[in-house]
Parts: C-alpha cells; structure tokens; sequence
DNA sequence: CAACTTTTGGCAAACGCTTGCCGCCTTGAT
DNA sequence: ATCAAGGCGGCAAGCGTTTGCCAAAAGTTG
C-alpha cells in the first residue's frame, strides 16, 4: 500500500477551466470580477472550483498583478504587550480585509527597521511602523516609494495614528496635584522614542505653568526589569509621585519599591502609561494612561488600506489622533504629609 | 516641481544581468548558488546588485521555485499571552532561518483552522498550530499535503512539540499535600483543549493514588474574565486549593476571590499553569506550573524547518517534550487548620 | 433588417525568477 | 599536440496568475 505518497500537486486555475471547458482568463474573472462574465459561466466555474477543491497562487496572483495582499507590522519588540494589542488590533481588521499580516520584529533597531522595508518592498503591498525608530528623512525616503502609516511615531512625512499621550499626561497632573502633590519625576523611556521626547516635553511644560518641582530619570528599557534601577533613580530625586514612561517600566518600579519598604502609594504614587495587560492585577494595581491601543492598530490599518485604495487617493486622513484618559486605580493617592 | 512622481519601480534581475552583462541565470545562481558561478563574476554581480539596491521578489521567487520562505503560525487567540511567547519564539527562530511569520489568529475554530490550512497551502512553506482545534483526521488530512508541527497537541500524524504538563500536575500536587492540602479542585479550561483534557486525566489519576479528594469545575473560557465564575464554582466545592487550567484564569480567580474576601492562601491556595507574563506581579504572586513556552515555538520551528530540508527527511524528531517545573510564589500555603 | 452597441469569452503576453540542459573554454593529463 | 573533465555561463521553458486586446454573439434601435 501507499505506493504513491505524492503530495498531490494542487489545483491550478488550468485544471479549472479544462473542467469547465472554458479558457483560464474566464476562470480568472469569475473569480476574482465577477461581473464581467455571464452569469451562469461563473456559476458552474465557482461550483467546478469548489468541487477541486480551488485555491488561486497568491504568489502568482501577486506576480501578475502587482499586489501581495500582505501588509508588514513591524514593532520594535514582540515581547512588549503594548505592541501585544497593536498586533491584535491591526491583525482583527486586516483579516477582516482579506489581508494577511506580516509580523517583523525589529529589536528596537532603526537599521533592522530600514532593512525590513527594503527587503519586504515587494513583499508586502504596506506597512505599519509601530514606534518606529526610524529619522524623519528615512520615513520620508521609505513612504516615497510605499505605502505606509506610522503609528506613535508623528511625522509629516507618512499618515500616523498617534495616541494623544499630552492630553493624558496633563490628566495624570491635574490628578496628582490634586492628590497635593508637588515634587514630581519624570521617569523616561527609551531616547530614540518619539513618544518618549513627546511626553516629557507636555510633563515639563505642563509642570511649569502649574509651578511644580519636576525631575527626570532615565531613559531605561521600558522592560519590567529596569523598574528597579528606575525606582531607585525616581526615589533619590526625593519626588513623591512618577509619572513613568509606560506601564512595563511602572509596574518594574512597584515590584522594586515594595522590596525596598516604600510604600505605594503611601510613599510614593506612580502613574504609568497605556494600561498595558497586567496594569489592571498587579500590586498594588496600577493608575494609568489608557490608550486604546488595539483600536489604534485597527485604524491604522484603515488609513493605510485607504492609501492602497486608488480610488479615494488624497481623501484619506493623515493623521488620527486616539484620545486617552487617565484610569485611577490603587498606585496613585495623597502626598505623603512632611 | 515634483513633474515625476512615480514611484520608481524597483530593479528586477534583468536590469542586474544587464548592468553586470550576463544573463539573469547567472545574476539568479551568483545570488543563491554562489558556488556556481566564478567568484569574479559573482563579486561583480553583488556589486551591481548592491548599487541597484537589487531585492529579489519573493513572489516570483517562490512562484518557480515553488517555495515561499514563510511559515504560518496559527493560534486560537492573539489576545492570550500564552501565545505570546510562542509567537516571539517562533518569529526569532524563524527570523534566524530567514523566514517569514505569517501570524493568524483562528479565534479558537476548529473550522477556521482548517479553513486557514487549506487557503495558505500554497502562500506558506509550512504550519505551526498552536494547540490545535483540530481532529485527529484533521491533522492527518493537513499533514499529508503540507509540512506541520502542533504544539501542545499530540497527534501521531504530525511532529508535534509537547509541554509536559503531567510532570508539573505531579509537582504541583505534590507541593499542595505537603502544604496539608487534601481537598483539590481542577479548574478545567475549554473542553476541546487537548492539554486540558491531559491535565486533567493526570490531575485525577495521581489524585486517586494519593488517596485526595478532588473535584472539577468548568470548563472556563480560559481569560480573566471567567475568573470570576470560576472562582466561585470552585469555593463551592469545599476545596482548599485549586490547580487552575492556567494563568489567566488563575489570575481572574485572584481577583474575584480577593473580593469575595477569601484570602489566598490563608482560605484557598491556587496553582495557575503557563508562568506567563503578569504571573509573577500580580497579588498575591501565582504559584505556577512554568512551561518554557518561548522555547517551546523555537522547537517547533526547528522541528519543522527539519521536516522541509529534503536531506535529512524522517531523520527528524517526532516528537519533543518541553520539560516544566512549579514557580512557587505567594498563590499557595498551608492548609487552612479545620 | 441594417447598423450599432454591449456582453462575453479567448488569446497571448507579461510578471520576475529558477533551473534543466547545452556548449564553450580552461586545465591538466597523456 | 590531443583529449577528457570540469568549470562556467547562456538559453529558454516554465511557475500560476492577470489583463489588454480582439472577435464572436447577442441585444438594441430606428
């Protein structure tokens, strides 16, 4: 037995037509614009079709026709859950499109970054840059000769979808001088960050107009693991509250400062950034920035489906801006009384 | 000003033949069987290659070639951090072999995975399935015609990367008797998981050898969501400590049964399963059956990676067993004294 | 019924690459 | 000098689609 273990060579669109005695650019059309052939034509090809079983090359189909029906995300770090609900935002809604997602990790690097978009040029038919590291020029040189959207990374140069972190962090201020606070850190996140540069630039304005002592530690790795070295820094500018550059780093900060007997948020509040999985159950649970992240990735993939689109070419939105709002859970209260 | 905005059409092989003066065959094999070709005149073709910023089409590539360079991964939920880790597992191995990920979420459908199989036949070189939906047939259908490798879901049609859930069930029970622990509750996750078909059998079994009482609620959706349900099915039982399908769902019970204010474990120890992201922040720390899940997507890269090198075909592994051991953390203590 | 206009389907040329086959040119051995 | 064996490069036939162009068929109009 099993004297042909041939993987059998699937279908092609020739063993379609020769099935339904019609030439392979009928099939083609029923198949894919159905309109332009009889209806009863593309009846029994779709019917012929299913009975082999038909599933059309999307590497010939994309050879011929120019599109890959493929869009590339590259994120800096797939490790990192923020970028966890940008790949499920933009996965949701391009699926829902008929498009296949292409996921790159960069490491964070701005070479990989221009590598991967070189190399994916033909590959993909977009691309969205999730915090890329990427200079202004490269966008620039990259959005030239395709399609992309960038998202939390502005530029005039490609749509972007940004979250409107200033609007958060003035939230995240009011809220903490209400609380009485007045000594306030800054804890950064990655210098290439754009995001990073944009909310310490709204946190300093916004300290200054309200009169408040303000510092700034960092930049660490917005990795849980740098939390400690970000708690000890934000703990020696004697500042009694941090607004820290994403929820990873935060929550970092919370493990390292219970170690270290300061309480939160007796000693020290900490409001963290995009309410990340896991914002919501640590200990204590954790005041923050909400972004709608996912719905981010979802209308990116919306403003870079409309650039695809020759029809409504110059009608698209460049920018989307997601509005945020600051969630108070337990790592935020009242200045310590000294 | 900006009379041609065209965007420039990338080179193609023949405009490297052209500029190198050979024929594309050679400009094909100087770049992917350089040992074909004369050095001189492969350096020469790598040179014009590089100034022409040369990026074979992956389209045409694979469209003679008949391979595609990419992979499909398939899990049942984007969204649960278990999957996560595979996910960065396998694109960094895959990243490493030079393949794409094509990441598709089935939304824990049976139908949609084998509805993904079948379209992606000719787009992917092969399919990762993380714990597969899948029937037996099913697989065996799928892995007659294509390369695949399951994880978490044994099959003797297909390589498959195992984690040893049963060793940790072991631990874990055995780390729960000796907390004085007699009255043991498994918190079961979907039913038409494999695993936790395999938890639970083992669950049982050595429960019985040691003379426990035991008990099983769900099945739960396996998100903190169902925590809530699960929980309190789970205090109704009676028992003083429950092994939870996994973290998440663990996570979840944390949550409800602090509001029920049931001390964990003062009232009630959990043993949640995964050790993934948050397990170890969350409140109390979650004791955890941890799984090297990360590792687990590199195994099954290379295992599949090996099954389509036609040089070593049935000298691959069949068959890999992750190994896990319990993370004891704050979750689990001594038996209530009653 | 003639003169047109639509519909509908086929032909064949791409799309950009790989690869089997062939033949020329070196090399080295005799 | 002669010949066999490689090394090396070119030719051309695909790979499975799409699509511009054309012609036959069918429908419309006056």
């Amino acid at each position: 037995m099993g004297e042909t273990s041939a993987r059998a060579t699937a279908p092609t669109i020739r063993d379609v037509a020769e099935r339904a005695g019609v030439a392979t650019s009928t099939v083609s059309r029923a198949l894919s614009n159905p309109d332009r052939v009889n209806r009863l034509t593309r009846e029994r090809i779709e019917k012929v079709a299913a009975e082999l079983n038909y599933v059309p090359s999307s590497q010939a189909r994309g050879l011929s026709s120019g599109r890959t029906n493929a869009i590339a995300l590259l994120v800096p770090d797939v490790t990192n859950p923020f970028y966890f609900d940008i790949i499920r935002g933009t996965q949701n809604q391009l699926k829902a499109a008929g498009y296949t997602q292409l996921l790159v990790d960069t490491e964070e690097s701005a070479e990989m970054e221009a590598d991967t978009l070189r190399k994916m040029q033909r590959t993909a038919d977009g691309f969205i840059l999730a915090a890329s590291r990427l200079t202004d020029a490269q966008i620039l040189e990259a959005a030239s000769s395709q399609a992309i959207v960038t998202i939390n990374r502005s530029s005039s140069n490609a749509p972007t979808v940004v979250i409107d972190t200033p609007g958060a962090v003035v939230q995240a201020l009011e809220h903490l001088t209400s609380l009485g606070h007045s000594r306030i850190c800054y804890v950064g996140g990655p210098a290439s960050s754009w995001s990073n540069a944009k909310r310490w630039k709204t946190f300093e304005d916004e300290s200054r107009d309200r009169g408040l002592t303000t510092s700034r530690v960092g930049p660490f790795t917005p990795k849980t693991t740098s939390g400690a070295a970000a708690a000890d820094a934000a703990v020696r500018t004697g500042a009694t509250a941090c607004i820290v550059f994403n929820d990873l780093l935060a929550i970092g900060m919370l493990q390292r400062l219970r170690e270290r007997g300061i309480r939160v948020p007796g000693d020290m509040s900490i409001v963290g950034c995009d309410d990340i999985f896991g914002a919501d159950f640590c200990n204590p649970p954790l005041t923050t920035m909400a972004s709608p992240i996912e719905q981010a990735g979802r209308v990116a993939v919306s403003m870079l489906l409309a650039q695809l689109d020759p029809l409504n070419s110059g009608s698209s939105r460049r920018l989307a801006v997601m509005p945020t709002h600051l969630t108070v859970r337990g790592s935020t209260g009242p200045a310590p009384a000294n």
